[in-house]
DNA sequence: ACGTTGTGATACCCGCCGGGTATCAGGACG
DNA sequence: CGTCCTGATACCCGGCGGGTATCACAACGT
């Protein structure tokens, strides 16, 4: 019994995602008939049903939804193989850092700074992504560590260290009814008419129901909250939104956040290593500021 | 420029482990000139050197640790992604439960039957491996949750679900001078001439000096307990130690243990679930009994 | 000094399998 | 009832993974 290659995962995923085994083999830059041939052996091999074929289109069953998953994570694993030991080959490789543009500006710069400070300080590139990114860029090997934000993120399976917990804000339009009031609650905002609160997807990408639009980029969100389309409550650090025209109101009941920095657990890496220790020694003082 | 396969990691690992062609291309069931150049072609691909070889044998560069280490784990979730798929096929599959043998008897008897209790009671099937093992049980999918023990266990990158915490007893013989103490300390046990501590290997597989026998097996230990020719500190509800003519006096500034459940994040089966939530239901009477 | 031994690398051949094209089979339409 | 559009099948071909035979070379023996 052979062993799983990764092509026949590639192959696997590409079908599963787009349930359909035309685009698949495009995507993949096949033709047809092997990518079929491939995932039937696959299928004999495991001997699973992964997809119901309804001579109108393709199903998962539970098996395939299970190997989807799974498949997906040791692609991930392989391809942080490669990443890592090409970068481990290169001798000036710098640290890459990655988090959501736009967010925790000033504890970066003050991050950054203090790893300045370090004697032996190595280089570090800051990758900005988008929401929800960070988790797959740093289980692939693309970045080597990354500041997400507590509940939000998906930190399963990361090593972490809290850096700072804040409140939260409401961003809202000058002349806004609600604008002028001291403090508000979720329930407050969460029931505006005429500004619906923009949907993000969830972790599985599906979107929640409600009246506002959907989003899944922070230009879009950017751009709406510019035209006063949408209410927007962030922690209350992200000034970098505070457009002109717009004030920010505490949100006194909504979730505290924790930026946290993340890193794949079993990272030997001396870089990491010291920006974690540059990180904690920097807590003290930031989360003091935050009273 | 082709993706990785995980033959080519395969062989890889086998090289850097056996340090050595010949013998590589054996376990592997294959011909050593094929397993050279597999190996090349893997160094042209990733650009970097992984092997110094030195006419006489060979030898890791430091990608190649790297790459030896993320082959492992990508590898691991790979045979996790073939294992879990098959099972998930499985319409009877039990829930497969790790532990070191011989440790948490009662917790575990407490939790199976818990378990047994709830209304869609899940069959949970019971495996028991070596010390240090759970963790790629648990990884490789060969097993669905594990109990472990903090601080000795390897939990990075699992959840975890804490269920019961304890002090240490050093196990002696009952003629022995301190076997009639009412307390130690580690200090007192650490350096008994006649009574060495069995050095356990760590986490990587290297053994700490000493004075006292290396060990990895649960039945070596046992077999030198026995003899009494070893002196063993271990959390205090491992009295399925207790042979015949040996006592258990409290170490009191031993570390605490903390018996936890681990599990792969992103599990999503409800079997697992049922069985995290019968065991945070059951932590209170059984840290309760504790005291 | 020279053969011996043991290492990994090279040369070369072969069979299998992954990939291609052409075609089939059978529901969903009009 | 033809026309799509789906995935499955049939078949061929080239490349690559695997084999055997051999080389190059260093560390040892005598």
């Amino acid at each position: 019994m052979h062993e799983l290659e990764t092509r026949e995962l590639r192959y696997f995923v590409a079908v599963a995602e787009e349930l359909h085994f035309g685009r698949a083999a495009e995507r993949l830059g096949i033709a047809q008939p092997p990518l079929s041939r491939a995932v039937r052996q696959l299928e004999r091999r495991l001997g699973v049903r992964l997809l119901d074929r309804d001579r109108r289109g393709v199903a998962l069953t539970e098996a395939g939804g299970v190997l989807l998953r799974e498949a997906r994570a040791a692609l991930d694993a392989v391809a942080a193989a490669a990443r890592r030991t090409r970068r481990a080959g290169d001798p000036k490789r710098p640290l890459v850092l990655v988090t959501k543009a736009g967010a925790s500006h000033e504890l970066l710069r003050g991050l950054l700074g203090a790893l300045a400070e370090e004697p032996g300080a190595a280089p570090v590139e800051v990758l900005l992504c988008e929401v929800g990114e960070q988790a797959g860029l740093l289980r692939d090997g693309r970045a080597d560590v990354a500041l997400m934000h507590r509940p939000y993120d998906d930190l399963a399976g990361f090593d972490t260290e809290d850096l700072y917990v804040e409140g939260q804000i409401a961003l809202l339009p000058a002349g806004h009814p609600l604008a002028s009031r001291e403090r508000l609650t979720l329930a407050e905002v969460s029931d505006v008419p005429d500004l619906p609160i923009a949907r993000w997807p969830r972790l599985d990408g599906t979107y929640p129901d409600g009246p506002g639009p959907e989003v899944h980029t922070q230009s879009q969100l950017a751009q709406l909250v510019a035209l006063g389309r949408t209410l927007l409550v962030i922690p209350a650090s992200s000034r970098a939104w505070q457009w002109p025209g717009h004030v920010a109101v505490p949100v006194v009941d909504a979730p505290d956040v924790t930026t946290v920095l993340a890193w794949p657990p079993k990272s030997h890496s001396p870089a990491l290593a010291s920006l974690v220790r540059a990180a904690s020694c920097l807590r003290p003082p930031v989360t003091g500021r935050h009273d």
